[in-house]
DNA sequence: CCTACCGATCGGTAGG
DNA sequence: CCTACCGATCGGTAGG
Protein backbone atom coordinates (compact mmCIF):
# COMPACT_ATOMS: atom_id res chain seq x y z
CA UNK A 1 0.00 0.00 0.00
CA UNK A 2 3.11 2.02 -0.04
CA UNK A 3 3.20 5.02 -2.48
CA UNK A 4 6.47 5.71 -3.50
CA UNK A 5 6.03 8.80 -5.33
CA UNK A 6 7.92 12.03 -4.46
CA UNK A 7 5.79 14.98 -2.89
CA UNK A 8 6.79 17.15 -4.98
CA UNK A 9 5.04 15.55 -8.16
CA UNK A 10 3.53 13.09 -10.04
CA UNK A 11 4.68 10.15 -10.94
CA UNK A 12 7.48 10.19 -13.58
CA UNK A 13 6.40 7.26 -15.75
CA UNK A 14 2.92 9.36 -16.40
CA UNK A 15 1.44 6.84 -19.23
CA UNK A 16 1.98 3.72 -16.63
CA UNK A 17 -1.79 3.85 -15.16
CA UNK A 18 -2.99 4.69 -18.78
CA UNK A 19 -1.42 0.88 -19.73
CA UNK A 20 -2.70 -0.97 -16.66
CA UNK A 21 -6.47 0.65 -17.61
CA UNK A 22 -5.48 -0.92 -21.51
CA UNK A 23 -4.11 -4.42 -19.89
CA UNK A 24 -7.87 -4.00 -17.64
CA UNK A 25 -10.02 -3.64 -20.64
CA UNK A 26 -8.10 -5.99 -23.20
CA UNK A 27 -9.00 -8.43 -20.89
CA UNK A 28 -12.69 -7.06 -20.31
CA UNK A 29 -13.14 -7.03 -24.11
CA UNK A 30 -12.00 -10.28 -24.30
CA UNK A 31 -14.12 -12.29 -22.07
CA UNK A 32 -17.49 -10.08 -22.53
CA UNK A 33 -17.19 -8.71 -25.95
CA UNK A 34 -17.51 -5.08 -26.87
CA UNK A 35 -21.16 -4.71 -25.54
CA UNK A 36 -20.93 -6.86 -22.90
CA UNK A 37 -18.11 -5.00 -21.28
CA UNK A 38 -19.14 -1.35 -19.72
CA UNK A 39 -16.89 1.88 -19.24
CA UNK A 40 -17.49 1.09 -15.29
CA UNK A 41 -16.39 -2.57 -15.42
CA UNK A 42 -13.56 -1.20 -16.45
CA UNK A 43 -13.56 1.51 -14.02
CA UNK A 44 -14.65 -0.86 -11.11
CA UNK A 45 -12.09 -3.47 -11.88
CA UNK A 46 -9.15 -0.29 -12.06
CA UNK A 47 -10.68 0.61 -8.76
CA UNK A 48 -12.29 4.06 -10.08
CA UNK A 49 -15.40 5.36 -11.39
CA UNK A 50 -16.39 4.75 -14.90
CA UNK A 51 -16.37 8.76 -15.97
CA UNK A 52 -12.49 8.97 -14.71
CA UNK A 53 -11.46 6.87 -17.62
CA UNK A 54 -12.14 9.81 -19.77
CA UNK A 55 -9.25 11.40 -18.45
CA UNK A 56 -6.96 8.57 -20.45
CA UNK A 57 -8.83 7.73 -22.98
CA UNK A 58 -11.20 9.44 -25.39
CA UNK A 59 -13.79 7.28 -25.96
CA UNK A 60 -15.21 3.52 -25.51
CA UNK A 61 -15.10 3.16 -29.48
CA UNK A 62 -11.13 4.74 -29.49
CA UNK A 63 -9.96 2.63 -26.40
CA UNK A 64 -11.70 -0.93 -28.32
CA UNK A 65 -9.84 0.16 -31.49
CA UNK A 66 -6.51 0.82 -30.18
CA UNK A 67 -6.22 -2.38 -28.35
CA UNK A 68 -7.33 -4.61 -31.48
CA UNK A 69 -4.99 -2.62 -33.28
CA UNK A 70 -2.23 -2.98 -31.08
CA UNK A 71 -2.38 -6.63 -30.69
CA UNK A 72 -2.73 -7.43 -34.37
CA UNK A 73 1.17 -5.21 -34.55
CA UNK A 74 2.37 -7.51 -31.53
CA UNK A 75 1.09 -10.48 -33.51
CA UNK A 76 2.38 -9.62 -36.73
CA UNK A 77 5.92 -8.95 -35.79
CA UNK A 78 6.12 -12.43 -33.65
CA UNK A 79 4.54 -14.29 -36.54
CA UNK A 80 6.71 -12.59 -39.08
CA UNK A 81 9.54 -13.77 -36.72
CA UNK A 82 8.57 -17.39 -36.54
CA UNK A 83 8.14 -17.65 -40.34
CA UNK A 84 11.33 -15.76 -41.14
CA UNK A 85 13.66 -18.89 -38.74
CA UNK A 86 11.59 -21.72 -41.67
CA UNK A 87 12.09 -22.42 -45.41
CA UNK A 88 10.26 -25.31 -46.37
CA UNK A 89 6.70 -23.65 -46.93
CA UNK A 90 4.48 -26.46 -44.49
CA UNK A 91 7.16 -25.86 -41.88
CA UNK A 92 6.22 -21.90 -42.33
CA UNK A 93 3.07 -22.51 -42.29
CA UNK A 94 2.95 -24.14 -38.97
CA UNK A 95 4.96 -21.82 -37.46
CA UNK A 96 3.07 -19.61 -38.27
CA UNK A 97 0.14 -21.05 -36.70
CA UNK A 98 1.55 -22.04 -33.81
CA UNK A 99 2.96 -18.63 -33.13
CA UNK A 100 -0.66 -17.37 -33.57
CA UNK A 101 -2.37 -20.13 -31.40
CA UNK A 102 -0.20 -19.24 -28.85
CA UNK A 103 -1.34 -15.53 -28.71
CA UNK A 104 -4.76 -16.85 -28.90
CA UNK A 105 -5.28 -19.37 -26.40
CA UNK A 106 -2.90 -17.84 -23.64
CA UNK A 107 -4.73 -17.91 -20.37
CA UNK A 108 -4.54 -14.42 -19.77
CA UNK A 109 -3.69 -13.33 -23.07
CA UNK A 110 -4.05 -9.39 -23.01
CA UNK A 111 -3.19 -9.57 -27.01
CA UNK A 112 -6.25 -11.57 -27.88
CA UNK A 113 -7.20 -10.87 -31.08
CA UNK A 114 -10.29 -12.56 -30.87
CA UNK A 115 -12.82 -9.46 -31.42
CA UNK A 116 -14.12 -10.91 -33.85
CA UNK A 117 -17.49 -10.22 -32.37
CA UNK A 118 -17.26 -7.40 -35.02
CA UNK A 119 -21.59 -7.22 -35.33
CA UNK A 120 -21.89 -6.11 -32.06
CA UNK A 121 -19.92 -3.23 -32.71
CA UNK A 122 -20.80 0.12 -34.27
CA UNK A 123 -20.42 0.49 -38.14
CA UNK A 124 -17.26 2.90 -38.41
CA UNK A 125 -15.54 1.01 -35.72
CA UNK A 126 -16.18 -2.20 -37.54
CA UNK A 127 -15.00 -0.75 -40.91
CA UNK A 128 -11.24 0.30 -39.19
CA UNK A 129 -11.04 -3.26 -37.42
CA UNK A 130 -11.82 -5.30 -40.96
CA UNK A 131 -9.33 -2.55 -42.37
CA UNK A 132 -6.62 -4.03 -40.03
CA UNK A 133 -7.50 -7.49 -40.11
CA UNK A 134 -7.03 -7.75 -44.15
CA UNK A 135 -3.65 -6.49 -43.38
CA UNK A 136 -3.06 -8.80 -40.92
CA UNK A 137 -4.04 -11.52 -42.79
CA UNK A 138 -1.95 -10.64 -45.99
CA UNK A 139 0.35 -12.38 -44.12
CA UNK A 140 -0.74 -15.86 -44.36
CA UNK A 141 -1.81 -14.48 -48.09
CA UNK A 142 2.36 -15.65 -48.96
CA UNK A 143 2.35 -18.41 -46.66
CA UNK A 144 -0.58 -20.30 -48.79
CA UNK A 145 1.12 -19.38 -52.32
CA UNK A 146 4.20 -20.92 -51.70
CA UNK A 147 2.05 -24.39 -50.60
CA UNK A 148 3.05 -27.28 -53.29
CA UNK A 149 -0.91 -27.90 -53.00
CA UNK A 150 -2.72 -30.13 -55.30
CA UNK A 151 -4.41 -28.60 -58.47
CA UNK A 152 -7.91 -28.91 -57.47
CA UNK A 153 -7.62 -27.00 -54.54
CA UNK A 154 -8.63 -23.61 -54.63
CA UNK A 155 -6.02 -21.57 -52.98
CA UNK A 156 -8.67 -18.39 -52.34
CA UNK A 157 -10.97 -20.79 -50.54
CA UNK A 158 -8.32 -22.87 -48.78
CA UNK A 159 -7.06 -19.36 -47.34
CA UNK A 160 -10.35 -18.08 -46.23
CA UNK A 161 -10.59 -22.11 -44.36
CA UNK A 162 -7.86 -21.70 -42.87
CA UNK A 163 -7.65 -18.22 -40.98
CA UNK A 164 -11.50 -19.39 -40.40
CA UNK A 165 -9.70 -22.36 -38.52
CA UNK A 166 -7.80 -20.19 -36.35
CA UNK A 167 -9.52 -17.80 -35.52
CA UNK A 168 -12.16 -20.59 -34.66
CA UNK A 169 -10.08 -22.03 -32.08
CA UNK A 170 -10.35 -19.96 -29.30
CA UNK A 171 -13.91 -20.59 -29.25
CA UNK A 172 -13.43 -24.21 -28.66
CA UNK A 173 -10.46 -24.93 -27.02
CA UNK A 174 -10.15 -25.56 -23.15
CA UNK A 175 -6.70 -24.87 -21.88
CA UNK A 176 -4.97 -27.81 -20.00
CA UNK A 177 -5.52 -31.05 -21.80
CA UNK A 178 -3.55 -29.55 -25.45
CA UNK A 179 -1.38 -27.36 -26.19
CA UNK A 180 -1.67 -24.50 -28.88
CA UNK A 181 1.32 -26.16 -30.44
CA UNK A 182 -0.42 -29.42 -30.60
CA UNK A 183 -3.49 -27.83 -31.72
CA UNK A 184 -1.03 -26.40 -34.94
CA UNK A 185 0.30 -29.89 -35.65
CA UNK A 186 -3.25 -31.10 -36.02
CA UNK A 187 -4.93 -28.32 -37.91
CA UNK A 188 -1.87 -28.55 -40.14
CA UNK A 189 -2.09 -32.08 -40.81
CA UNK A 190 -5.23 -31.70 -41.86
CA UNK A 191 -5.06 -28.97 -44.05
CA UNK A 192 -1.77 -30.50 -45.56
CA UNK A 193 -2.00 -32.01 -48.99
CA UNK A 194 0.64 -32.18 -51.91
CA UNK B 1 -55.99 -3.50 -46.19
CA UNK B 2 -59.17 -5.80 -45.92
CA UNK B 3 -59.16 -7.44 -43.05
CA UNK B 4 -60.96 -11.28 -44.03
CA UNK B 5 -62.22 -11.95 -40.19
CA UNK B 6 -65.61 -12.89 -39.79
CA UNK B 7 -66.73 -9.87 -36.85
CA UNK B 8 -68.07 -12.90 -34.91
CA UNK B 9 -64.69 -13.60 -33.56
CA UNK B 10 -61.04 -13.61 -34.02
CA UNK B 11 -58.67 -15.06 -36.79
CA UNK B 12 -59.17 -19.06 -36.65
CA UNK B 13 -55.47 -19.14 -37.05
CA UNK B 14 -54.60 -18.09 -33.89
CA UNK B 15 -50.78 -18.39 -34.00
CA UNK B 16 -49.79 -17.32 -38.09
CA UNK B 17 -49.38 -13.81 -36.32
CA UNK B 18 -47.04 -15.58 -33.72
CA UNK B 19 -45.35 -17.13 -36.38
CA UNK B 20 -44.95 -14.26 -37.71
CA UNK B 21 -42.81 -12.12 -35.04
CA UNK B 22 -40.96 -15.34 -34.91
CA UNK B 23 -39.81 -15.09 -38.34
CA UNK B 24 -38.62 -11.35 -37.89
CA UNK B 25 -37.34 -11.51 -34.46
CA UNK B 26 -35.19 -14.43 -36.02
CA UNK B 27 -33.95 -12.52 -38.82
CA UNK B 28 -32.94 -9.39 -36.34
CA UNK B 29 -31.21 -11.87 -34.12
CA UNK B 30 -29.04 -13.43 -37.00
CA UNK B 31 -28.27 -9.65 -38.73
CA UNK B 32 -28.01 -8.10 -35.07
CA UNK B 33 -27.14 -10.43 -32.92
CA UNK B 34 -28.88 -11.17 -29.56
CA UNK B 35 -27.55 -7.80 -27.43
CA UNK B 36 -27.96 -5.66 -30.66
CA UNK B 37 -31.73 -6.49 -31.11
CA UNK B 38 -34.36 -4.87 -28.85
CA UNK B 39 -37.20 -5.77 -28.44
CA UNK B 40 -38.56 -2.09 -29.69
CA UNK B 41 -36.58 -3.04 -33.25
CA UNK B 42 -38.96 -6.16 -33.79
CA UNK B 43 -41.93 -4.75 -32.87
CA UNK B 44 -40.90 -1.67 -34.90
CA UNK B 45 -40.63 -4.41 -37.74
CA UNK B 46 -43.85 -6.14 -37.01
CA UNK B 47 -45.75 -2.63 -36.90
CA UNK B 48 -46.15 -2.64 -33.13
CA UNK B 49 -44.79 -1.41 -29.73
CA UNK B 50 -41.98 -3.07 -28.41
CA UNK B 51 -44.06 -4.03 -25.40
CA UNK B 52 -46.95 -5.38 -27.59
CA UNK B 53 -44.75 -8.44 -28.53
CA UNK B 54 -45.56 -9.24 -25.21
CA UNK B 55 -49.09 -11.03 -25.36
CA UNK B 56 -47.23 -13.65 -28.09
CA UNK B 57 -43.84 -14.22 -26.15
CA UNK B 58 -42.64 -14.74 -22.76
CA UNK B 59 -39.35 -12.99 -22.71
CA UNK B 60 -36.52 -11.88 -24.81
CA UNK B 61 -34.80 -14.95 -23.47
CA UNK B 62 -37.48 -16.92 -24.05
CA UNK B 63 -37.58 -16.17 -27.60
CA UNK B 64 -34.10 -16.68 -28.31
CA UNK B 65 -34.10 -19.59 -27.42
CA UNK B 66 -37.25 -20.97 -28.81
CA UNK B 67 -35.92 -19.20 -32.26
CA UNK B 68 -32.42 -21.26 -31.87
CA UNK B 69 -33.43 -24.85 -30.70
CA UNK B 70 -36.35 -24.78 -33.48
CA UNK B 71 -33.62 -24.03 -35.68
CA UNK B 72 -31.52 -26.74 -34.66
CA UNK B 73 -34.46 -29.23 -34.86
CA UNK B 74 -35.18 -28.31 -38.61
CA UNK B 75 -31.28 -28.57 -39.40
CA UNK B 76 -31.08 -32.00 -37.44
CA UNK B 77 -33.57 -33.30 -39.87
CA UNK B 78 -32.45 -32.43 -43.10
CA UNK B 79 -28.89 -33.35 -42.41
CA UNK B 80 -30.29 -36.64 -41.45
CA UNK B 81 -32.39 -37.24 -44.36
CA UNK B 82 -29.74 -36.14 -46.34
CA UNK B 83 -27.13 -38.30 -45.05
CA UNK B 84 -29.58 -40.99 -45.17
CA UNK B 85 -29.30 -41.57 -49.06
CA UNK B 86 -25.75 -42.29 -48.60
CA UNK B 87 -23.85 -45.05 -47.76
CA UNK B 88 -19.92 -44.47 -48.77
CA UNK B 89 -18.52 -42.50 -45.51
CA UNK B 90 -16.84 -39.58 -47.02
CA UNK B 91 -20.19 -39.15 -49.32
CA UNK B 92 -22.57 -39.07 -45.88
CA UNK B 93 -19.78 -36.41 -45.13
CA UNK B 94 -20.36 -34.69 -47.66
CA UNK B 95 -23.91 -34.81 -47.31
CA UNK B 96 -23.44 -33.52 -44.01
CA UNK B 97 -21.39 -30.42 -44.83
CA UNK B 98 -23.51 -29.34 -47.98
CA UNK B 99 -27.18 -29.75 -46.03
CA UNK B 100 -25.54 -27.52 -43.07
CA UNK B 101 -23.48 -25.21 -45.19
CA UNK B 102 -26.85 -24.94 -47.23
CA UNK B 103 -29.09 -23.63 -44.29
CA UNK B 104 -26.37 -21.50 -42.67
CA UNK B 105 -25.98 -19.46 -45.94
CA UNK B 106 -28.95 -18.74 -47.09
CA UNK B 107 -29.64 -15.74 -47.37
CA UNK B 108 -32.89 -14.94 -45.70
CA UNK B 109 -32.09 -17.91 -43.43
CA UNK B 110 -34.84 -17.80 -41.10
CA UNK B 111 -33.26 -21.25 -40.06
CA UNK B 112 -29.75 -19.62 -39.23
CA UNK B 113 -28.82 -21.07 -36.48
CA UNK B 114 -25.53 -18.50 -36.46
CA UNK B 115 -26.65 -17.65 -33.04
CA UNK B 116 -22.79 -18.31 -31.95
CA UNK B 117 -22.87 -15.21 -29.97
CA UNK B 118 -23.11 -17.47 -26.87
CA UNK B 119 -20.88 -15.02 -25.09
CA UNK B 120 -23.75 -11.77 -25.35
CA UNK B 121 -26.24 -13.93 -24.21
CA UNK B 122 -27.16 -13.96 -20.59
CA UNK B 123 -25.99 -17.21 -18.55
CA UNK B 124 -28.80 -19.41 -17.92
CA UNK B 125 -29.75 -18.82 -21.88
CA UNK B 126 -26.29 -19.77 -22.76
CA UNK B 127 -26.52 -23.13 -20.96
CA UNK B 128 -29.96 -24.43 -22.74
CA UNK B 129 -28.31 -23.15 -26.53
CA UNK B 130 -24.79 -25.05 -25.43
CA UNK B 131 -26.83 -28.19 -24.34
CA UNK B 132 -29.19 -28.17 -27.59
CA UNK B 133 -26.11 -27.61 -29.63
CA UNK B 134 -23.97 -30.53 -28.13
CA UNK B 135 -26.56 -32.94 -29.03
CA UNK B 136 -26.78 -31.30 -32.37
CA UNK B 137 -22.99 -31.84 -32.77
CA UNK B 138 -23.47 -35.40 -31.62
CA UNK B 139 -25.09 -36.15 -35.53
CA UNK B 140 -20.96 -35.21 -36.83
CA UNK B 141 -19.76 -37.43 -33.87
CA UNK B 142 -20.94 -40.82 -35.66
CA UNK B 143 -19.69 -39.22 -39.31
CA UNK B 144 -16.50 -38.55 -38.16
CA UNK B 145 -16.35 -42.37 -36.75
CA UNK B 146 -17.09 -43.62 -39.81
CA UNK B 147 -14.54 -42.39 -41.91
CA UNK B 148 -11.08 -44.74 -42.91
CA UNK B 149 -8.68 -42.01 -41.43
CA UNK B 150 -5.01 -42.10 -40.71
CA UNK B 151 -3.90 -43.38 -37.59
CA UNK B 152 -1.74 -39.88 -36.31
CA UNK B 153 -5.66 -37.92 -37.20
CA UNK B 154 -6.87 -37.40 -33.49
CA UNK B 155 -10.52 -37.91 -33.99
CA UNK B 156 -12.01 -35.46 -31.37
CA UNK B 157 -9.81 -32.57 -32.48
CA UNK B 158 -10.54 -33.64 -35.99
CA UNK B 159 -14.00 -33.44 -35.40
CA UNK B 160 -13.81 -29.64 -33.48
CA UNK B 161 -12.06 -28.33 -36.24
CA UNK B 162 -14.74 -29.81 -38.79
CA UNK B 163 -18.15 -28.37 -37.15
CA UNK B 164 -15.67 -25.00 -36.47
CA UNK B 165 -14.83 -24.58 -39.64
CA UNK B 166 -19.02 -25.13 -40.73
CA UNK B 167 -19.76 -22.80 -38.17
CA UNK B 168 -17.44 -20.53 -39.09
CA UNK B 169 -18.30 -20.14 -42.83
CA UNK B 170 -20.87 -17.74 -42.12
CA UNK B 171 -18.22 -15.21 -41.04
CA UNK B 172 -16.39 -15.16 -44.15
CA UNK B 173 -18.84 -16.64 -47.05
CA UNK B 174 -20.58 -13.94 -49.37
CA UNK B 175 -23.08 -15.37 -51.77
CA UNK B 176 -22.53 -14.94 -55.52
CA UNK B 177 -19.99 -15.81 -56.64
CA UNK B 178 -19.56 -19.60 -54.83
CA UNK B 179 -22.64 -21.67 -54.17
CA UNK B 180 -22.91 -23.07 -50.52
CA UNK B 181 -22.29 -27.10 -52.08
CA UNK B 182 -18.86 -26.04 -53.32
CA UNK B 183 -18.14 -24.55 -50.01
CA UNK B 184 -18.81 -27.73 -49.17
CA UNK B 185 -17.07 -29.19 -51.31
CA UNK B 186 -13.29 -27.77 -50.68
CA UNK B 187 -14.05 -28.08 -46.83
CA UNK B 188 -14.33 -31.89 -47.65
CA UNK B 189 -11.77 -31.67 -49.92
CA UNK B 190 -9.33 -29.98 -47.42
CA UNK B 191 -10.47 -32.40 -44.72
CA UNK B 192 -10.48 -35.59 -46.92
CA UNK B 193 -7.39 -37.79 -45.32
CA UNK B 194 -7.39 -41.67 -45.95
C1' DC C 1 -10.07 11.21 -9.65
C1' DC C 2 -15.00 12.19 -7.63
C1' DT C 3 -19.79 14.12 -7.47
C1' DA C 4 -23.53 14.68 -9.84
C1' DC C 5 -25.73 14.58 -13.66
C1' DC C 6 -27.30 14.41 -19.04
C1' DG C 7 -30.15 12.09 -22.63
C1' DA C 8 -30.82 7.71 -24.58
C1' DT C 9 -32.08 3.14 -24.44
C1' DC C 10 -33.13 -1.21 -22.46
C1' DG C 11 -36.61 -5.32 -20.99
C1' DG C 12 -40.76 -5.46 -19.12
C1' DT C 13 -45.54 -4.29 -16.95
C1' DA C 14 -50.29 -2.33 -15.57
C1' DG C 15 -54.44 -1.15 -17.12
C1' DG C 16 -57.38 -0.40 -20.54
C1' DC D 1 -52.59 -3.67 -29.43
C1' DC D 2 -51.64 1.21 -27.20
C1' DT D 3 -50.51 4.63 -23.49
C1' DA D 4 -47.74 5.49 -20.09
C1' DC D 5 -44.62 4.24 -17.26
C1' DC D 6 -40.99 1.40 -14.06
C1' DG D 7 -36.12 0.76 -12.61
C1' DA D 8 -31.78 -0.19 -14.55
C1' DT D 9 -28.01 0.76 -17.31
C1' DC D 10 -25.43 2.91 -20.88
C1' DG D 11 -21.52 6.34 -22.83
C1' DG D 12 -20.17 10.54 -21.74
C1' DT D 13 -19.52 15.42 -19.55
C1' DA D 14 -19.05 19.72 -16.40
C1' DG D 15 -16.93 21.44 -12.72
C1' DG D 16 -14.21 20.98 -9.09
Amino acid sequence: MTKPVPPSGPNDEPSSRRRQILEIAAQLFAKKGYRGTSMRDIGEQAGVLGGSLYHHIRSKDALFVELHNAALDRAEERIAAAVRAQSDPWARLYAACATLLDIQLAPGSLTTPMMNDFREVPDDVREQLIARRDRFEGLFRSLVEELPLPAPIDRSIYRNLLLAQLNATADWYRPGKLAPAEIAAQIVAVFRHE
